[in-house]
DNA sequence: GTTACAATCACGCCGCGTAAATGTCA
DNA sequence: ATGACATTTACGCGGCGTGATTGTAA
């Protein structure tokens, strides 16, 4: 697959896609000898987790964070590291959840922000 | 009341408020002689209103021609700019619903990706 | 005369959008 | 050789944060 194909499918722009890569999140797998960039499926994957925590508000340094320590996970055999990279996707997973704790209330003063415009618009 | 203290109790920093000033969402009913920022308490309502529109995604513009509309049916007695507004308004009414629902799926996104992440974390 | 609060520049940062100019795939 | 797709480079922008320096309020 090349940029196009893979952004469009995760929906992400181009430009986005190439900012990823530059910030160190994703390597393409490999290039074509003109220089186009080749992913994997296994990548398209990937792009889609950074995706899902964008509306999160994760900043891009901590989804590279989280990344590295996934990659840890899957790709060490040593003991140590893999304990570390355990409580580094926990600390993640806690921080995630009081993340959505606020997304959840900033839906409820969203809700109650529409109401009353919409109210505005047609009654008073 | 001064800046410092209408920003406390909106929850805005003194920059934020400096900036849409300059962006000319609202203007301090008065200064004082040294050139201190001073505002009513209508005015903190109107900040209040601003600090809803942010989880929304409206830009200082869109913020902007909101007040606006706002301010004309409030303030003005003349019948064709008031129907006008009032349009705008409605305009405003059905944007903010759709960015609700958007939100509305977002936040289903991500309790699904916090989950995993637990998932992630401590089982497997 | 302190101390807290404020004023005005002004530069910096993040996460991309958006050309512009050039090369590559089928 | 013609599109469609891609490459690099670079400048721009929104929404503030963060000093630095200086003045005002009580």
């Amino acid at each position: 697959m090349q940029i196009g194909e893979v952004a469009e499918r995760v929906g992400l722009s181009l430009r986005t896609v190439r900012y990823y890569e530059e910030q160190g999140l994703i390597t393409p797998d490999a290039r074509t000898d003109g220089g186009f960039r080749l992913y994997t499926e296994e990548q398209a994957g990937r792009l889609l987790l950074i995706k899902q925590m964008k509306p999160l508000g994760f900043t891009v340094a901590e989804m590279r964070e989280l990344l590295e320590a996934r990659d840890a996970i899957a790709g060490s055999a040593s003991g140590g590291e893999l304990a570390a990279a355990h409580a580094r996707l926990g600390a993640f997973a806690t921080d995630a959840a009081t993340r959505v704790e606020d997304l959840r209330t900033q839906l409820a003063l969203a809700e109650q922000f529409s109401a009353s415009l919409e109210a505005a618009a047609s009654g008073h």
